[in-house]
DNA sequence: ACCTAATAATTCGTGCACGAAGTAAATAAC
DNA sequence: GTTATTTACTTCGTGCACGAATTATTAGGT
């Protein structure tokens, strides 16, 4: 069912053959679209994902929104940090086990959500209309389901084929 | 034909509902996957994207290099320079227009092609067979329409709707 | 020729994103 | 109960990625 295509592994080098290069560079496009948007807020991009996740699930561990959002939580410390320092938020260590510090909205970072409401209704649909809306969903669904791939062979890791290249050709 | 899902603003803040969320986290899982397969070529994953432009079409500007790449300028800089401290390849100035500044690889630049190319056969193979070739494949063509649309959109701003919120509610 | 765009690359400052190493607290081992 | 191990977070160093401001060069307007 898979059409006949090449493979001769130097064609495969071609940019357009990857699928890695259109995500980087959708990633990378998004987050240039969301600046302008988010710039009224005081928000980055990323922190724009903590702010969602604590809009939608309340107070949480440093580490447990570093694995929510797929990232490292050397990544997550300097974010929150800057995040307190706008008043966003509050980091206090867990009174029964000191090791975890919780993360907590402050009445500020509460009320932003107000101004936030309407950025991704509007993103959502001037993409839907353009890509088409059953584009965009199927798009949506297959990416997470990349995301789940990925996340899960961190731990048995994707390219452990590669010690041995090509074992005979 | 779209499926009647919820129109309460507050509901898109939902990190599922999201499309921009998935792609972030994609993007940078990729980025994880990548580190370990280029470490021993001595080669980031920008600095591959870089290479795969170069090995496939040859000498080009720094400028058109970052457009290719869909990245600023100012990102692209850097990053050839280091390639270059690395002999991987030259930066000189054109010299029918000194505003130019053309990258070219060198032998060592060229020869690394050999090491590269069964690294991009073995991620979409491991990839595909877990996914599906088929799902991959949409993907990929999907990820690129919306490429397509986010970078012609920068010129015509695509969140130009915000700046009016909610004209009446 | 001269003065003004426009263009190409770089520099600057901020914020991610990562792996590796470090610190401190809780748990296990014995 | 003291020592080892695990866990959660932080610190450190490198490399992107961006917008804004600079510099150098070319192209246009008159």
């Amino acid at each position: 069912m898979k059409k006949a295509q090449s493979h001769d592994p130097y064609d495969m080098l071609g940019l357009d053959r990857q699928l890695c290069f259109p995500l980087y560079a959708a990633s990378n496009l998004l987050g240039r679209v969301y600046r302008p948007l988010l710039e009224p807020l005081g928000l980055t991009y990323s922190q724009y994902l903590v702010m969602l996740i604590l809009w939608e699930e309340g107070p949480i561990h440093v580490g447990a929104l570093a694995q929510r959002l797929h990232i490292d939580s050397a990544t997550m410390t300097p974010i929150v940090k800057r995040m307190q320092d706008q008043g966003l938020l509050t980091r206090n260590r867990d009174r029964s086990d000191q090791r975890h510090v919780i993360v907590r909205l402050t009445s500020r970072g509460q009320s932003l959500k107000d101004q936030a409401k309407e950025i991704p209704q509007a993103l959502s649909d001037q993409i839907g209309d353009r890509l088409g809306h059953d584009v965009v969903e199927g798009l949506r669904t297959s990416v997470r389901k990349l995301v789940a791939l990925l996340s899960e062979d961190l731990n048995t890791p994707i390219g452990v084929a590669l010690p041995t290249p090509t074992p005979l050709k």
